[in-house]
DNA sequence: GTCTACATATCGATT
DNA sequence: AATCGATGTGTAGAC
């Protein structure tokens, strides 16, 4: 990994077309070709990047160029979408590299299928008598999250997010009309659940006769798992 | 900026839980406290962040992490989050500060926006005959990309994406179950029209009486533009 | 390989 | 401030 403080103006075309004017910014230059275009705040997305596979080559200053102060010029192009990235380097405050190595990578637990399975094992939080059928029950048109029976016995399809919008909304509305159509299982009721449910979300399912279920991710998962380690 | 080279482990708890093991990174701090975790590899995105506003406060290590080889650790720490990120340093390789200053910014020309202009210039693309009404049409529920009319007069209504997805054929049913109400407009078509859709939305609007478009930015857009001027 | 769903998404426009 | 839609989305999993 190369790393470049520069001043800097750089120009991106591809997909679209962006400019950043003259300022000092880092430069990284990855091991497998790509470059990020970092100012000193914001998010951890760069102002600019090129994503590999990407070449990246050198180009003399024609004497404009020179003129303008500009030193060097980087012009890192992708074969495959022929997006293309300059840099027009006026100065150098700073150039080191460094050997990395590859990285192991992330270990990461997800939430999804955490709430799935701490709502399957808590399957009381649908309401009195709820017992769970199955997670993942599969429909032709993919999986739905959990299916259960409330305490009369009827199948209830749940859809479960994170984050509860409109589009999963639309996907229980369209599990729930394919399983209507089956015998076996009709009348199916929905439940939405989520940590948050988004008010338009909330309107569009409870006109749809969709029932809202928000949950509470920590008091699920109690306070007792590796969750906790390292506070 | 400061920008660190080290052998280190990092661990993530906060909306999920997350675990680095033990390699050499870049550790990038940004002026407004943030903290990049960067592989020598990968796309732009780090490996582990906390985004602002966040603190770092260096720990001592306890006897038993002195005895692993921990010589720092970092705990980054969010406020209203309650986030964490703890960076356990066993060795620097690098380690330097640098002042960026204020970025100006992306200037950026957007695609969807362009995309929208040139359609709504080269209306003809939806079949002969037909006429802009105009663009983003307000309903009670959002705007519609683009109304037009057809050689016979009868009302079109486009939604347009980069990407035709499943839930721009959503959005464009939800647009249309509402215009058909609206006895000034009724009867409205639709056009879902993309740079690329994929084959389950096709199925989904074709399903729907929605006519499908596969629009050619390139050749939209012409050759004679400044997208070219990198060239 | 393609395609779909999810994300510690981030980001801007608009209400 | 909150919400919605777009992103040069990126990324992992299923088929």
């Amino acid at each position: 990994m190369r790393l470049v403080i520069a001043r800097c103006s750089v120009d991106y075309a591809g997909r679209l077309s962006a400019h950043l004017p003259i300022a000092t910014r880092l430069l990284m230059l990855k091991a497998d070709g790509s470059l990020l275009v970092h100012s000193d705040g914001g998010s951890y997305k760069p102002l600019n990047w090129m994503s590999p596979p990407c070449t990246l080559s050198t180009v003399e200053p024609d004497a404009e160029q020179l003129d303008a102060g500009i030193t060097e010029i980087w012009r890192v192009t992708q074969a495959k979408t022929a997006d293309m990235l300059v840099v027009s380097i006026y100065e150098v405050l700073h150039d080191s590299a460094h050997e990395l190595g590859i990285d192991p990578g992330l270990q990461k637990d997800g939430v999804e299928a955490h709430l799935q399975k701490l709502l399957a094992e808590q399957i009381h939080l649908l309401g009195d008598g709820h017992t769970l059928v199955r997670r993942e029950y599969m429909t032709a048109i993919g999986p739905v999250d959990i299916l259960a029976r409330d305490a009369a016995g009827a199948a209830v399809a749940v859809e479960l997010k994170r984050r509860g919008d409109i589009d999963g909304v639309e996907q229980l509305t369209r599990y729930l009309e394919l399983m209507n159509r089956d015998p076996h299982l009709a009348p199916v009721t929905g439940v939405f659940a989520a940590q948050e449910i988004k008010p338009q979300a909330r309107t569009l399912a409870e006109d749809r006769g969709i029932r809202c279920l928000v949950l509470d991710y920590d008091a699920m998962r109690g306070l007792d798992d590796g969750e906790s380690r390292l506070f």
